[in-house]
RNA sequence: CGGGGUGUAGCGCAGCCUGGUUAGCGCGCGUGCCUUGGGAGCACGAGGUCGCCGGUUCAAAUCCGGCCACCCCGACCA
């Protein structure tokens, strides 16, 4: 395509509402517009990059059995209450009347529009497992919309859900995805792993988040740097060290600690370690209030607590929940003594001797104390988040942290909603069955984004081919000239007729000028068409990764761009992918 | 929703505190000349309800009140 004739509004400086790199990087190549907050217009660039996603997706979605289908983005409440979400969704989910003042909602997500489908057509066993996906636009009405694409209000999500009649099924239809999923990010060029994520009262290992690894990012990969472990933050296991034998009972000394309630006023008051001291956190949930207790220079990890416990509503608790269960002001908890609530303790709690707790009372700690001896604990458990250098579960690694964007996810629903919304089968004894499903997501439009927060340079967008709005773009410079104009349309059609896609910058405009539109573009590779070399037959091939030029023969650029292109690699910065499938 | 901030030409900003000629600057845009290997130069020009509504005042971009929009920090998630 001529650039001269497509809309491409490039711009010089950072939009002022821009925060994130993509962010800013699409709005200053032209790829995309805001309409209004979280909505944005893609322009020809940003829709290409866009369609190239969506193209390996299908391509891989199709592959791995998944039957592409489009769904109503308007759907009718009775829908949600009948699978009970309408209550539960929350302002996220876009509610309005029609006509006939009928409750209708915009679909964030179609578990129940699909579930409906499946349920009305499909009777039998036979016609198991059945896997279909559709990429369409959801809009869920975030709090805070926020960074560009990263986080819209209304996206390109590619959605899959499978129906099986068995267990060993399910299995199977979420390790096909969890594949496919594999395969997609790899042919987009991207960085990223495979994780370990909270699969909430399914339990195992039945939901795994695909993050783009990116500096950027705001989720947490925790990582073993031996073997192929890893999870998210919430999800993370710790593997606590062997416990030294049960000291005695410690002197428990009461000592005056005025206005010290942090952690850090508490270490730095009485000259001990953070990891000396054990917080007292008292939370509240739907059961009423639990104490629990964590090493003091540990994180405490609400999803395992709520896991442990089975509760879905965990806070801390307010000052006058707190005076009521311990008998103290708040920053002065402790577990002596602790009466008529539920006692957690973290298990590194279990290996501390000598530690430092509060005393229940205004500007008083306890010192020397003996978690195992001196005060009573209901149950011990993994309640804490990680950290980087613990202990790998699986091995006798460490784990470190990375960053990452959350850009896929695969999960086991099992028969929640085909339980909720009656979507059975006869199996082959003829009994009726509810169909186990998943549910797989792919933010396409976050895809985009994720990719130029993992590839970018101060120059602009370092598009991976496979994604890239066009994979060459063809540069003719200096002073008018027949011969260079000429000699860049033959490279350019050449390019075009075997199937490049291919941007012929024909715009009257100096070099300059092209060449920083081609960067902040991000097109992998730049063919230079100029007097300099063309007295000598050639023409140079710009690499926008490495920029490392090279003057080859103007019959050759076909054949080179392809191989370039074919052979592109992310530059290593850590293992491309991994991850670690559930055991067969 | 709580906390912080911004709204002046397509984009980036100054002016506002301390009210007063015709509201400026850079980029971009148009015309012409010139230039042509990393966002050139010169000249001329177009482009503004100063977010909206109300108030104070002889006089409001500027002071006061209300509203709206957007951005950033917290609870969500592809």
């Amino acid at each position: 395509m001529r650039m001269s004739k497509l809309l491409i509004p490039t711009l010089k400086e950072d939009p002022s509402d821009a925060e994130v790199i993509s962010h800013k990087l699409m709005l200053r190549a032209g790829m995309i517009r805001k309409l209004t907050s979280g909505i944005y217009s893609y322009l020809p660039l940003g829709y290409r990059s866009l369609r190239k996603v969506e193209q390996i997706v299908r391509e891989e979605m199709d592959a791995a059995g998944a039957q592409e289908v489009f769904l109503p983005a308007v759907q009718p409440a009775e829908l949600w209450k009948e699978s009970g979400r309408w209550n539960v969704y929350g302002p996220e989910l876009l509610r309005f009347k029609d006509r006939h003042n009928r409750e209708c909602c915009f679909g964030p997500t179609h578990e129940e529009v699909v579930t409906d489908l499946v349920r009305r057509d499909v009777r039998s066993y036979k016609e198991l497992p059945l896997n279909l996906y559709q990429i369409q636009t959801k809009f869920r009405d975030e709090i805070r919309p926020r960074f560009g694409l990263m986080r819209g209000r209304e996206f390109i999500m590619k959605d899959g859900y499978s129906f099986d009649a068995t267990e060993e099924g399910a299995e199977k239809s979420y390790r096909a995805m969890w594949e496919a999923y594999s395969r997609i990010f790899s042919r987009c060029g991207l960085r990223f792993r495979a994780v370990e994520a909270d699969s909430g009262p399914i339990g195992g290992s039945f939901s795994h988040e695909f993050m783009v690894l990116a500096d950027t990012g705001e989720d947490t990969v925790v990582s073993c740097d031996t073997c192929d472990y890893a999870a998210n933050l919430e999800k993370a296991e710790i593997r606590q060290p062997a416990v030294a034998p049960p000291a005695g009972p410690g002197s428990k000394k009461r000592v005056t600690t005025p206005g010290m309630s942090t952690i850090e006023q508490v270490s730095e008051f009485l000259g001990v370690k953070a990891r000396d001291l054990i917080k007292t956190l008292i939370l509240r949930t739907e059961r009423g209030p639990v104490a629990v207790l964590i090493r003091g220079d540990h994180d405490l990890n609400e999803i395992k607590i709520k896991n442990m416990l089975n509760v879905t509503e965990i806070e801390l608790a307010d000052q006058r929940t707190i005076e009521d269960v311990t008998g103290g002001p708040t920053g002065f908890s402790g577990p002596i003594g602790l009466k008529n609530v539920q006692v957690l303790a973290d298990n590194a709690i279990l290996g501390m001797t000598s530690a430092v707790v509060g005393g229940n009372e205004q500007d008083v700690h306890v010192v020397d104390v003996n978690p195992q001896t001196d005060f009573h604990v209901d149950v011990y458990g993994d309640l804490r988040s990680a950290q980087e250098g613990d202990l790998c579960p699986r091995c006798q690694g460490r784990l470190s942290f990375t960053k990452g964007i959350e850009v896929g996810h695969v999960f086991k629903l099992g028969d929640k909603y085909s339980r909720a919304m009656n979507a059975t089968f006869l199996d082959a004894q003829g009994e009726d069955r509810p169909m186990i499903m998943g549910c797989y997501g792919i933010g396409v439009s976050r895809t985009v984004a994720a990719a130029i927060e993992q590839n970018h340079d101060q120059d602009g967008i370092i598009f991976p081919p496979a994604i890239a709005p066009f994979t060459v773009i063809v540069t003719p410079v200096g002073a008018k000239a027949q011969e260079i104009e000429d000699t860049a349309e033959l490279i350019y059609r050449e390019l075009w007729e075997h199937g490049i896609d291919a941007l012929l910058d024909d715009r009257d405009e100096r070099p300059g000028v092209k060449f920083k539109d081609a960067d902040l573009m991000g097109i992998p590779f730049r063919v230079t068409v100029g007097k300099k070399t063309l007295s000598q037959g050639k023409v140079e091939l710009r690499d926008r990764q490495t920029k490392a030029v090279e003057l080859i023969d103007v019959a050759g650029v076909l054949q080179e761009v392809k191989s370039r292109s074919a052979g592109w690699q992310p530059l290593p910065r850590n293992r491309t992918c991994g991850g670690t499938l559930p055991r067969e």
